[in-house]
DNA sequence: CCCTTATTGTGAAAAATATAACATTATGAT
DNA sequence: ATCATAATGTTATATTTTTCACAATAAGGG
């Protein structure tokens, strides 16, 4: 099924929304309740679902399970999908010991780190000389990292992770990494994110 | 000016991308020249610059020290920009502790946390109790949030910074806040991230 | 059993965004 | 001084995305 980032996205969106819809003990929803959890029209929910033939029902709306089941399906979180950490500083730390990835389905298999004072084989998640992850890669069958690296190594790494089978970098690097063949990334740039917000937050200001 | 976020994104990567080409030692550059370091095409660039009324020389580009100066000034960052971050978990620490933001003329001018045994109002970044996040706000002038609280806690305390003064807002917890009036909220959703790389990679490994 | 109503599913319209095309103009060579 | 060239700046075109509108239809009441 071939789509928009933006598409996917909303999907994940929809996921989590009907979790707490249903954690609230619903069963059933239709497609505008849908639409005020997660901030979007009916129409593009409904739209959404049909691009991947979800259909429910007339008057009956869509029932929270099967819908679950089929976004989880889609999304890949109908099984662990592993992925690695690759940079053990400040950022990279904080999403080894970030719980929230594990009940998505998410598992750090392991961190990485050129400076072999971070290594540390024993901790939970555990960190390993930058050396090794070609082989780790490989032998885990991992398909997705996270790139934490200073933004002077990130194309390098990159370079390095691609050629042995990492197919999907979520780069946090504030810079832009031009992608190896086969090879996605996704870019987490908190500064320009912050000047974003401050942008916008200044024309606010300005035409108040 | 009024425009989109993805055009001032866009305006982020030209300065980032204008640094570069000045520490190589460039004066001057053509719109192709910043196309190509930023991954879009030229008249893209042009037509940014002319939203702006940003003007180079035909046949002879743009200054990139002329340039630097409107796209800083667009941006607000010929001034400093005070932020503070909510919540000294796992990621709110590591923000504290980062330097990017630094160069970026971005400063975390304090973290705040419910819990007391996280308060230390000595660190680099002070960190203080909750209960003072307003009157800080307050009398600092403070504009943009970073938010790393629980997720159930983050909508509680974007009403309140908003009350306080907060009119952007930069969200880690991973679901989406309403907005109150006149207050811009960002998200930066680590797991939907992650999913959504997970989706891609997975649809590329099928048609192939 | 029919009629009203509520909701889906989709096709068409509108809006936003990106791409391309090209007329304009400054530069430098002849 | 004129001409060819190379790059801008903007208008026009194409594409993508979003929104709207409504026909189809299942459910429930009388």
């Amino acid at each position: 099924m071939i789509t928009t980032k933006n598409c996917i996205i909303r999907l994940s969106r929809y996921k989590n929304a009907l979790y707490r819809l249903q954690a609230l003990g619903f069963v059933k929803f239709f497609s505008d309740n849908l639409a005020d959890a997660v901030g979007v029209t009916a129409a593009v929910v409904r739209k959404d679902f049909s691009v991947f033939g979800i259909s429910g029902n007339k008057k009956g709306g869509y029932q929270i399970e099967t819908l679950l089941e089929k976004l989880n399906s889609i999304l890949g979180k109908d099984r662990l999908q592993k992925v690695v950490v690759i940079g053990a500083g400040h950022i990279g730390s904080a999403l080894m010991r970030y719980r929230g990835f594990e009940k998505e389905g998410i598992k750090i298999a392991a961190g990485f780190d050129i400076d072999p004072s971070k290594v540390n084989r024993s901790s939970p998640v555990p960190i390993l000389p930058l050396e090794e992850i070609k082989g780790f890669i490989k032998s885990h069958g991992i398909k997705i990292a996270v790139l934490t690296v200073p933004d002077i190594a990130a194309q390098e790494v990159v370079d390095i992770i691609s050629a042995s089978g990492i197919k999907g970098v979520l780069n946090f690097a504030p810079l832009r990494l031009k992608s190896p063949e086969g090879c996605i990334i996704n870019n987490v740039n908190l500064e320009i994110e912050l000047e974003n917000l401050i942008y916008f937050v200044n024309v606010m200001e300005k035409t108040k």
